[in-house]
DNA sequence: GTCGCTGCAAAACGTTTGCATTTAG
DNA sequence: CTAAATGCAAACGTTTTGCAGCGAC
C-alpha cells in the first residue's frame, strides 16, 4: 500500500504510449497496475508471480516487455544489486534515494543526503563531467543483525 | 606500469593460500602476476588475452576460478558497472576509490572524496547500520565527448 | 600416492529475440 | 484489414560446475 498517486503514474503511461504509437493492452495495463502499486525492488520473476496470481496465463516474455517499456517511458528505474538480477523500482516523481543494504538479512533502506548530492555534483563538474545519474550504494549490517 | 608493489601483492597472496591450504600452481602464479602488474578494470575475457599472450594453454575456467580466489583473499575488487560482465581491479591497501564513468566514451575516471566518506558513513550509522562498502558511482558525459 | 588443480565441455542462469498467432486500432 | 503485441520456445552471453586426467606436495 504506497502512498501513491497511481492514477498520475497511469496516465502518463497511456501518455507515452500515444506518443509512441504503442497500444493498450490488458497485458500491459495489469503489469503496469500492479507495478504501479508495488513498494521495493521487484525482479521479473517477483512481478510475473504477482501478475499471474491475477492472470495466469501472461508470459514472461510480456512482463519483461513491459518493465522495459516502462524504463523507457521513465516511470521506472532498473537497479543492479549485484546479484545477476534486474530489479524495477516505481520511478514516482521528483522524488530521488540511494540505498543502503544489509549483507546478512538483504534489508534495503533508501536514503537522499542533499549535501552527498551537492558534493558529487561538484565532484563530477571539478572533472569536466556533466553529471547525468548517479548509483550510491552501501553495503553494511543494519542494527537488527548485529543485536543477534 | 602501475606504480605498485607487486612483490608485496604477491606474498600476501602465498600466505593466503598457504592458510587455506591451497596450492601454488604455474597457472595461479601466471595470472596472479599477471594481474598485479594491470591496471584498470578488466573483464575475465581480457585477463584471459593478456594471460594466453604469454601461455595459451590456460583455460577461461582456471582464470575464473583464479580471480575468485583473489577476490576471496582481498586483492582484487569485483565491480559491476551495468554491462553484465563482472570486471577485477587490484585491491591495493589503504587506497579506495569511486568511478566517475562517461556513458559516451566509457571512460573511467577514479575519484575519492574524504567528505563524503564521512557523510555516508554518519549516514549509515544513523540508520543503525555498520557500514561494510559502498559503491559510489557518477554517470555523465566527459569534457571531450561533449566538446564534439 | 593423495587430493587439489586444470582444461574442456556442458550446465546453469538471467536476459533477449524470432516467430506464428492473436488482437487493438 | 493491418500492424503491433503476445506467448512460447529457442538463442544469447556470461558465469559456474562436473569430471577425467594431471601435477603439487
Amino acid at each position: 500500500m504506497p502512498n501513491r498517486n497511481t492514477e498520475d503514474l497511469k496516465s502518463r503511461l497511456v501518455e507515452y504510449m500515444d506518443r509512441e504509437g504503442l497500444r493498450s493492452t490488458a497485458q500491459r495495463r495489469l503489469v503496469s497496475d500492479v507495478f504501479f502499486k508495488s513498494v521495493g525492488h521487484l525482479s521479473i520473476e517477483d512481478m510475473l508471480e504477482k501478475v499471474r496470481a491475477i492472470d495466469q496465463g501472461v508470459g514472461y516474455a510480456t512482463v519483461y516487455r513491459t518493465l522495459k517499456l516502462l524504463k523507457d517511458s521513465g516511470l521506472a528505474f532498473e537497479r543492479h544489486f549485484g546479484d545477476g538480477v534486474s530489479r524495477y523500482e516505481v520511478a514516482d516523481e521528483g522524488e530521488h534515494h540511494d540505498h543502503l543494504i544489509c549483507q546478512t538479512c538483504s534489508k534495503i533502506v533508501e536514503f537522499e543526503d542533499d549535501e552527498i548530492e551537492r558534493l558529487q555534483e561538484a565532484l563530477a563538474r571539478s572533472h569536466g563531467f556533466e553529471l547525468r545519474r548517479h548509483k550510491h550504494e552501501l553495503y553494511g549490517i543494519c542494527a537488527d543483525c548485529r543485536a543477534k
